[in-house]
DNA sequence: CTGACTGTTCGACGAATATCTTACAGTCCG
DNA sequence: CGGACTGTAAGATATTCGTCGAACAGTCAG
């Protein structure tokens, strides 16, 4: 019986950015693809931490996936967690909103991609 | 005297995409540039119809400036009209806050570009 | 331990894009 | 008209960015 107790994974822990720090341009500039605007939807849909990045139904393979979620927790949109081999995942709603108001929603209402 | 009636200029009138129809992608991609951002906020403190294009102080060349607000044109954000042998423009401020609210606000109120 | 699975890293490639230089087209003034 | 000025267009170049394939690392089940 393993209770996942301290001593924890053994992989790196992944980086991100506080909302705070992220700059305009750099939230614009993650947020303008098509790619990542079709995941922070998918993930707007979903409960925190029940996503894992593989899950996602986007049209490119997963060296390229894991690039855009790295561009995402870049700009303090996504927070990551390690779950055993996965890495689950969760919009940073608030925080993001706090440092961008509206934004967030904008992209969420908005029809269509373009 | 000329007044400036009829028969107007004989230059070709500037291309302009109304903001209804600008997509997400495209008015985040115009907004994803240093350069632009710059322009839009000099913009946005001028009266309407008082800069020309070359008025601005961007450290790029005219060919890239022109181009710059032809990207502006086609995502609704900027209008421009010919006076004299300048252009002259104006930020579409109530029209694209129309299309995507707060969106510009955003980029205005924030504190530096990056 | 071995094998299946998940995700990251690295190197390379192609496409999109920002830029410059040069040439050109209008507009206005003298 | 001719010259100064403003902006656009076209071609060339360079950089950025998205993508893939392959190799690698960590996790878990058997």
């Amino acid at each position: 019986m393993s209770n996942q107790v301290a001593g924890g994974s053994h992989r790196a822990a992944p980086v991100h950015t506080d909302p705070e720090e992220v700059s305009v341009l750099t939230a614009l500039s993650a947020l303008a693809d098509p790619v990542r605007i079709q995941l922070i939807r998918e993930l707007a849909g979903s409960a925190d931490w029940t996503r894992s990045c593989g899950s996602f139904d986007v049209p490119v393979g997963k060296a390229a996936l894991s690039h855009h979620f790295s561009v995402l927790r870049g700009a303090g949109l996504v927070e990551q967690r390690d779950q055993g081999p996965k890495r689950v995942n969760r919009l940073r709603r608030e925080e993001f909103d706090a440092r961008f108001p509206g934004l967030l929603d904008l992209l969420l209402r908005a029809d269509g991609a373009d």
